[in-house]
DNA sequence: ATGGCCAATATGATTGGA
């Protein structure tokens, strides 16, 4: 899905990628780097500490990385085409929570700041085990520290893996998914907490159609069947909606070989030079 | 929704993912 194929230069475009292990991806990576051109990505579940995070091959293409992975799951990170001005990982609101999938940054441009988080939402599923209190619990932190960020009247993205479907637009199958700590009546009333701060999805500012998915599971066909739901997006503080210039799924990213079980969604934000 | 997957781990079975 493509919305404004007209680029412009002047446009700074972010996008939001779960890689699904950054070392098992890190061609498919640069390969759709080199094809879309963001100039700030963020990753989630990059599975891997921060010394073996792949920086080299994607510092080759121009950007900076800031990442903040543990062992075996998780990890989240933010590469820039600009240079970061203060990075900072972990959600605000419980000192003990060791996953890593959260991490802000604050980038300055000649067009501007941007305040950026790489956001990895908790999955929850057993939706009757203490995972889905945890991924409550995390969505009450992330409206918190939302409110506070959205007080600076900034631009600012808060962009990831929310592992929410948001509407029944956004699943090929609601019956289905009923159940589901992603679809769960409590976990879209969260999200839609969240987003009634003042927050905008920025493919829901460019298209009211069904059907926009980013994430297939391996299993069962559901990748040939296109029985894929939409739990990766980019929300807009009001300073940043203002200036969406388009937005789009790189849906075809999918069917490359050895493909993460979700794909890119990026948007473009009209920043004029200064 | 599920027959069918994928990734990491001192691995050959288990856990987590969605």
């Amino acid at each position: 899905m493509v919305v404004n194929p007209a680029h412009r230069l002047s446009d700074m475009r972010i996008a939001t990628w779960n890689v699904n292990s950054v070392k098992q991806r890190i061609d498919s990576l640069t390969a759709w780097l080199a094809e879309r051109s963001p100039d700030i990505v963020c990753l989630q579940e990059t599975k891997c500490v921060d010394d073996a995070f792949p920086r080299e091959p994607i510092e080759a293409l121009g950007y900076n990385v800031a990442v903040h992975g543990q062992k075996t799951f998780n990890g989240v990170a933010i590469l820039s085409r600009f240079r970061f001005d203060e990075v900072t990982p972990r959600l605000p609101g419980d000192a003990a929570d060791e996953h890593a999938r959260f991490l802000e940054a604050t980038i300055s441009t000649t067009r501007g700041v941007l305040r950026v988080a790489s956001i990895y939402l908790p999955n929850g599923n057993p939706p009757d085990t203490e995972k889905y209190t945890y991924k409550l619990k995390w969505m009450d932190r992330l409206i918190k520290y939302a409110n506070e960020r959205l007080d600076l009247e900034e631009p600012l993205i808060l962009a990831g893996d929310y592992n929410v479907i948001p509407t029944p637009r956004d699943v090929h199958d609601p019956a289905a998914w009923s159940k589901d700590a992603l679809f769960l009546p409590r976990t879209r009333e969260k999200f839609r907490a969240l987003t009634h701060l003042g927050l905008t999805d920025a493919i829901r500012a460019v298209s009211d159609d069904p059907g926009h998915f980013t994430f297939w599971d391996y299993q069962a066909g559901a990748w040939p069947k296109n029985w894929g739901i939409r739990i990766d997006h980019l929300l807009l503080s009001p300073q940043a909606a203002d200036r969406l210039s388009g937005a789009g799924i790189d849906k075809h990213v999918r069917s490359w070989e050895r493909p993460s079980d979700h794909v890119p969604v990026w948007a473009d934000l009209a920043i004029d030079p200064e």
